[in-house]
DNA sequence: GCAAGGATATCG
DNA sequence: GATATCCTTGCA
C-alpha cells in the first residue's frame, strides 16, 4: 500500500489500515488476510504506548519512518504485529489485532500448532483446540495474527510498503465487504490511566466474525 | 477464573 | 543483578 496513508495521526492511520490486505510469502506459499481490527498508539503523551518512556532499543523502530513493522513479544509467548505510522521522529504505531484469513489458511494453522507446542507446560488433556477452530477465528487476536503469519521479533524493521517484501500491505484485491466501523477503548491497557485507557482508538469492522473478543465487543 | 511464559523497564 | 509487570490465550 502507499506509505502516504500512514503519515497522519495514529487513529487516521488505523482507519486507513482497516480493510487492507496483509500478504506473507514464504517457501510454503502465500498467506493473505484482511485487516478487520486495529488499535492506534501514538504520540509521546500516549501513556499506553510502548514509546511512553522514550526511545529504547525495543521500540526504536517506532521513531522511524512509517510503513515498517514493529513486532514485540508479550506475555512471554505472543508476537504482536504493529505498523509504524506518523512522520519520522514521531513514535506511533498501529497494532494489528485481527485479520480475516483469505488465502493460505492451512499454512496459518500450521504456525498456530507451532504456537500451541510452545506452551510447554500447558496441560494437554485434549487435542490442541487450534485444530478445531473455524477458519474465521484463526487470527482473531493480536497474538494469533503473529502466529498465523509466522512472525517473531526478528521481523521488526521489515518494510511493509515494499511490494518485494515477504511481508507487506496491499490494497484489497476485491471489493471491501461492507460493515460499519466500530470504535471502542483499547484492550489491556488499564494501567495507562485517564484519559488514555478510555479513548476509543480500537477500530474494528462491526459484527465481523474474525474480530477478537466476546460477541458483546464485536 | 486462572496459569503459562520470557523479555522488558525500572529499581536497588 | 533482581523483580514486578506486561497491548494474550485456551482450558479449568
Amino acid at each position: 500500500m502507499d506509505r502516504s496513508g500512514l503519515v497522519g495521526g495514529p487513529v487516521e492511520a488505523a482507519r486507513a489500515l482497516l480493510g487492507r490486505s496483509i500478504v506473507r510469502d514464504d517457501a510454503a506459499g502465500r498467506r493473505v488476510g484482511r485487516i478487520v481490527e486495529v488499535e492506534a498508539y501514538g504520540g509521546p503523551d500516549d501513556r499506553a504506548s510502548h514509546a511512553r518512556f522514550g526511545r529504547t532499543s525495543r521500540n526504536a523502530v517506532m521513531f522511524g519512518p512509517p510503513g515498517f513493522a514493529y513486532v514485540y513479544l508479550v506475555y512471554g509467548m505472543y508476537d504482536c504485529l504493529n505498523v509504524v505510522t506518523g512522520p519520522e521522529g514521531t513514535p506511533a504505531a498501529v497494532l494489528i489485532r485481527a485479520i480475516e484469513p483469505l488465502q493460505g489458511i492451512d499454512a496459518m494453522r500450521i504456525d498456530r500448532v507451532r504456537l500451541a507446542a510452545a506452551r510447554r507446560h500447558a496441560p494437554r488433556t485434549s487435542p490442541p483446540r487450534v485444530e478445531r477452530l473455524v477458519d474465521a477465528r484463526i487470527a482473531s487476536g493480536p497474538g494469533l495474527v503473529g502466529a498465523a503469519l509466522g512472525l517473531d521479533r526478528s521481523w521488526t524493521g521489515i518494510d511493509l510498503c515494499d511490494p518485494r517484501s515477504p511481508l507487506r500491505l496491499e490494497d484489497p484485491a476485491g471489493t471491501v465487504a461492507g460493515g460499519r466501523v466500530i470504535a471502542t477503548p483499547r484492550i489491556g491497557i488499564d494501567y495507562a490511566g485517564d484519559p488514555w485507557s478510555g479513548v476509543p482508538w480500537r477500530l474494528a469492522i462491526g459484527g465481523h466474525p474474525s474480530v477478537s473478543g466476546p460477541r458483546s465487543t464485536r
